[in-house]
DNA sequence: TCTAACCCGAACACATCTGTTCGGGTTAGA
DNA sequence: TCTAACCCGAACAGATGTGTTCGGGTTAGA
């Protein structure tokens, strides 16, 4: 620990100003590690090296481990879909429309990330894991909640149930589409119309 | 390869006959990779063994490699599901509630082997763990296209997506059980009803 | 009882990954 | 131009896992 790593995140007023071929390495890298965890979960720094176009060295000097760059990965790819999920209203029109825009939104994200999640959970374990989705989890929930009350939302069942058929939902539509049995196109479309009816109140329930 | 591995499932008339104590080993071994890759997916041949109460060796002696091993494990697991999943009527009543006693049935296989799945996906790799399914999967896709002709089953959704929404929701709760945040208890009534909601024709389409 | 089948710990060869060090080359940027 | 920051291959130490061999002990089962 505490090591000058000064922050890869920039934003912060970041003293040890980088020199501009550093920055250009650590984008890079972690683009490489994207691509790399997209095809093999257990892809090893050298690859991640080799696909990035930088000497193992080089990688180790920016990330002093492999969990620390999964970490950063990971970090980015949370702060998209926490940046999506902001931008969408989410108080206005009724929650079940609004969940639908939340799913399209998420599925932007989830698009572009694909089987990291596989990668991350290896790497940092369930519950790290777990912990990084919760705050856009809670977003959802939060939803579910309104839902419920409003009527437009099932509440026959347990929101946390409803949050994860949703999550789950997401990432079967990811590997679905990975495995070319969806088509991208149809993607978001599809899954739309699933959550809004594995979600909306049953009619003639049992 | 070509090792005189004479087939460690019976039935066939294996011609070397194994003594008592090496079946005993053997189911030790089955049971305990089982148990051990609940707990880890990266359950170690040394982890096995010692779960098992055998030594290392002795799990050589009996599975020549990890990979088959895992193989074995699956292949019973894919069989349970088989079994359930023949005995379940498809053709009697109509396919919304034929498949709603198949989710039911594949839930209580699913229940015991859990995060099987997640260790033999890395290890098998997703196309052969593909394969491995399909049978039971085709299952499911014949019950949902009778559904769809039918009426009971919605058909605005392309088949390949409704039965990978069941896969998916089933392994869903599954995790979610394994998490604690749905007691085992509801599971399957949870799961069920989900199902049904999303594979339903859609009352008001948009 | 007797023997082949089985069990098993110890130790080995081999492979692979992580993270580090060394030493020299390249380049941004003042 | 000049130097600190950066890049990088080679090579190392250390950990961990796989699969095998050896040599002796135990037991099923005829």
């Amino acid at each position: 620990m505490a090591t000058d790593h000064t922050g890869v995140v920039p934003g912060a007023g970041s003293r040890t100003r980088r020199r501009a071929d550093a920055e250009r390495s650590i984008t890079a890298i972690v683009e490489a590690a994207l691509v790399a965890f997209r095809s093999d979960a257990d892809a090893t720094m050298a690859d991640i090296a080799r696909t990035a176009g930088v000497g193992r060295v080089t990688l180790y000097s920016h990330f002093p481990s492999r969990e620390e760059l999964l970490e950063e990965v990971m970090a980015r790819a949370i702060e998209d879909v926490r940046a999506v999920l902001a931008a969408v209203p989410v108080e206005g029109p009724p929650a079940r429309d609004a969940l639908a825009g939340v799913v399209r939104s998420c599925w932007q994200v989830l698009d572009r990330y694909r089987s990291l999640h596989a990668a991350a959970v290896r790497v940092l374990g369930p519950e790290r894991m777990r912990a990084r989705h919760d705050e856009p989890l809670a977003t959802i929930g939060a939803l579910v909640e309104r839902g419920q009350h409003d009527g437009t939302i099932r509440a026959d069942l347990p929101r946390d149930w409803l949050v994860a058929t949703v999550y789950s939902l997401l990432h079967a539509a990811a590997s679905e589409t990975e495995a070319g049995r969806l088509s991208p196109g149809d993607a978001a479309g599809v899954l739309e119309a699933t959550v809004v009816s594995a979600l909306s109140p049953a009619p003639a329930a049992g």
